[in-house]
DNA sequence: CGGTGTTCATCTATTTACGTATAGATGGCC
DNA sequence: GGCCATCTATACGTAAATAGATGAACACCG
């Protein structure tokens, strides 16, 4: 009872959780499904508890191993982190995990981490596209591409520039719809909307009376959806006129009426600063995203 | 090289780092020092690198050891917290860690504590005094009184009222060398305030022309010790109204010209919300706190 | 200058944990 | 309804990690 567990006994459990069954945890872990079913028990007698209801298709948790799922993910993710950090610290070689949003991730980052792979054939970077901000205190990533100013300490962060969003849609809906120039005309257009309303996305609505989530012909969370939707001429959407400018078929709409920036910072652990290969993956992310936002 | 390292490497190699000996983390770990060496041998094997310079009166971290060290007190901590809320769920037992500023851990927890104690005997208390404010998602406690609104989603957060900061003395102090009533007269006083100006500080300084570092004439970042020193009579200091109206030797002065609101806020972790004790702690706090702030 | 208490490194016996093999049980499918 | 796939539970031999004991190097101290 007093003595701690063996913390594979919490991998384990990580694992096992995730996939819902001891024999797929084994697989997964390397390891052969007694071994998985002794760590289980021996966790289940550590805590005082079962963690588990045991079926013949597989585990699934009880409220006590439910609750303990964040930190098992938690330590998974740490770990990870902590071998990531520690495999050649020296050289530029090894593994970085970079998180962003999906529209940076798939229309900025590729070209610069093209150059970056070109000039460091050892490296290897994990993408990780997602407009949840993923706290980088979590270790989830070890460099983040941000919107927003980060809040927390021992970060080290550089405003690299700003991208610019506006209406945008494509010239042969424009030709066939014609070309609105007033918030009234932009209502009676096909609108490509978001899904749910996030506070931020309210924000940015409330600066366009009359625009609600029923005014959207089209509604996606995905801002890659979006951004497809209106090369295809679905209608009027919201994107980064950096992005828009690069299809000659793209025409920006009342720039006057809607344009919001958005400031673009990269992200880092302090601790990093001393790891060549991030080094290197946040000067390049820098100076890549400094040319598109114009910083 | 493929194959992931023990877990029980990381634990290892955090004690090792802490205590800065093999034979002192073998003694802390319950385990014999041939074994540690041999965890600290693995885990530099596994991540290809010295981690340790042996030295015959102990070990010190090389660069990339030290670039590990929060990594490893981050699983620490997660994996502490895993074992808390894993054990009884269910009933008001076990330990919950909370962490608050000094000033509100000495003086405004401890009879609120010991409530708390009195009504479930199996429920132990971990009281962490930082004004740090340290982060809770990274499971260094479970529960926080914050001066700040959080910002992080995943958390429970509860605003429980507000305590208000202002100049105070003993009247000892204040009947020899008079009562202040103005800006200028503060300044010909004994003031007792900050070492090293953070920028909560500065912010609260600004209100104050002439407040300046070089004003004061004891200097200690402990809240504490300048509550300690208004008592003995050094001077004149900040302090919380609350805490002082309880000492009738205190006199507050210059209520006008100085007086500063900070919210009181307890912090809980959304994962925590189905164990009993920490939902017990909780509730106990904002109840209590609430009384105090007047909320 | 020599005793004492550290430290880490090395060797060996034992305990512990693991993998292999197998049985029992359930659900899907022809 | 019988067959196959998949899952968990159990028993047993083996491999690996651990504890214990010992030696050598260094610092502290009288």
């Amino acid at each position: 009872m007093n003595t701690e567990p063996s913390w594979d006994l919490f991998r384990t459990f990580a694992i096992v959780l995730r996939e819902g069954s001891l024999s797929g945890a084994a697989r997964v872990l390397g390891m052969t499904q007694p071994s998985v079913t002794r760590h289980i028990d021996a966790l289940e007698a550590a805590v005082g508890g079962k963690l588990f209801v045991r079926s013949q298709r597989g585990l699934s948790p009880t409220d006590r191993g439910l609750a303990l799922r964040t930190h098992a993910e938690s330590l998974v993710a740490t770990s990870a982190a902590l071998l990531r950090a520690a495999s050649g610290a020296e050289d530029v070689s090894g593994t970085v995990r970079v998180t962003a949003s999906e529209v940076v991730g798939a229309e900025h980052l590729p070209p610069i981490l093209a150059d970056l792979r070109r000039a460091h054939p050892a490296l290897a970077i994990e993408l990780v596209l997602s407009n949840a901000v993923s706290d980088l205190l979590q270790r989830q990533a070890d460099i983040a591409v941000r919107m927003v100013e980060p809040a927390q300490q021992a970060l080290v962060a550089r405003k690299v520039g700003a991208v610019t969003l506006g209406f945008h849609a494509h010239r042969d809906y424009l030709a066939a719809r014609g070309v609105p120039t007033t918030a009234n005309d932009l209502l009676t257009q096909d609108l490509i909307g978001v899904d749910t309303e996030t506070p931020a996305v309210r924000a940015v609505m409330s600066r366009m009376p009359g625009l609600t989530r029923e005014a959207f012909a089209l509604r996606t969370d995905s801002d890659l959806a979006q951004l497809a939707a209106i090369k295809a001429g679905y209608g009027i959407g919201v994107c980064q006129v950096e992005i828009a400018r690069r299809d000659p078929n793209l025409v920006r709409v009342t720039p006057d009426l809607f344009s919001f920036d958005l400031p673009l910072w990269v992200v880092m652990h302090e601790d990093l600063r001393g790891v060549a290969r991030c080094r290197a993956v946040f000067d390049a992310l820098a100076e890549g995203l400094g040319r598109v936002g114009g910083g």
